[in-house]
DNA sequence: TAGCCGTGGCA
DNA sequence: TTGCCAAGGCT
């Protein structure tokens, strides 16, 4: 018993973990949660309709080209953590032109990735993934590690995204989820309008086994399943009517019940990440280090050209009342690594 | 593990 | 207009 699972989960990185964890409890649970409800169709026929929908209809994205290289899909993951694709796509197009390997980005200060990441949002990003290429500049000799484990130890490289690497890039067998076909398992599967707030292993141990056992089509699949959840299962108004598998759905099928739970909205106005967001909208924008006091002066006295939008800096100049939260934020970045100080000024890292 | 971390489009 | 949401990761 015990060499059979531990031979089925071998070939999977999140299996082995599974294993490490407790091989009793793990090995001996059902494949499907005891309540939950059945696919109701063969895993054959979701496969066959869903792969051959994303032939028709999937979007045609560079990383999706045969010709890109495992770089550029990994510098396309990071950038599409909670960041939608039209955002992505001309800041993808730029860094891998400026910087076409790892040993490109790796040979730069860190704050050239945070200035050229611009408003994709979530700049320590940038910083993760210039950490990421010197890694992989000085433990794998320039070469993006195709393997799940390896992937996993580069900074800003979780689980989901070394998963899809390895599957998008090099062509493993992976249990690739992300939120999209999550709602998709959600929905088709569980029958329930949303997955749960946090990642659980029961969706793992679904993922695991809804993935088809040959290589190339398991990547097909979760690129299919991730593109269905984008595009047609979405999260709001979703477009069931063009769904391919509609008839098979099993929240359709339950009458589309509301969530059970009501998602937590993520505030913004008046936070410390808002200041934060405004501080380095200046600093990206800075070609000398900016004084603390200059934080809170007009717009126009900062010496800098609005960008066109205006918002970072008006923004910040409207922060006045509120100046030990200016503090919090300066005080973070330099923790964090996305300032420094130089001459009595912020600057992004050098 | 729950909280934190940016930004902008859209309903 | 306000709030939701987007190919998550880290502590």
């Amino acid at each position: 018993m015990v060499t059979v699972c531990f031979r089925a989960a071998g070939s999977h990185p999140l299996g082995r973990i599974h294993y490490s964890v407790g091989i009793e409890t793990k090995i001996h649970s059902p494949a499907l949660p005891a309540g939950a409800p059945s696919p109701g169709s063969d895993p054959g026929a979701l496969h066959h309709r869903i792969t051959g929908w994303f032939t028709e209809t999937a979007r045609d994205l560079p990383w999706r080209d045969a010709g890109c290289s495992p770089w550029g899909v990994l510098v396309s993951e990071i950038m599409l953590q909670q960041t939608p694709v039209v955002r992505v796509l001309p800041v993808w197009q730029e860094w891998l032109t400026r910087w076409p390997t790892p040993a490109a980005l790796a040979g730069e200060p860190a704050g050239e990735a945070v200035r050229s990441w611009g408003r994709l949002g979530y700049p320590r990003r940038a910083l993760r993934l210039h950490a990421a290429a010197l890694a992989i500049v000085r433990e794998h000799g320039g070469g993006v590690p195709g393997n799940y484990t390896e992937l996993l130890a580069l900074p800003g490289v979780g689980s989901y995204t070394a998963a899809a690497v390895a599957a998008f890039a090099f062509g493993r067998r992976e249990t690739v989820v992300d939120t999209n076909i999550r709602r998709v398992h959600a929905r088709l599967i569980s029958g329930v309008a949303l997955p749960s707030p946090s990642l659980t292993a029961s969706e793992m141990r679904l993922a695991a086994e809804l993935l088809p056992h040959d290589d190339g089509t398991s990547v097909r699949w979760n690129a299919a399943v991730m593109e269905l959840g984008a595009l047609v299962c979405t999260a709001r108004a979703p477009k069931c009517a063009v769904c391919p598998v509609r008839d098979s759905c099993a929240w359709l099928a339950a009458g589309e019940p509301p969530p059970s739970y009501t998602p937590k909205g993520q505030s913004w106005h008046g936070t410390d990440r808002q200041v934060r967001g405004a501080v380095m909208a200046v600093l990206r924008l800075a070609d000398t280090p900016v004084p603390p006091e200059m934080f809170q002066q007009e717009p126009a006295d900062l010496g800098f050209e609005e960008d066109g939008i205006g918002v970072p800096l008006s923004a910040l100049h409207g922060l006045n009342s509120a100046p030990e939260q200016l503090e919090r934020a300066l005080a973070g970045l330099l923790t964090d690594g996305l300032a420094e100080l130089h001459q009595g000024g912020y600057r992004l890292p050098a």
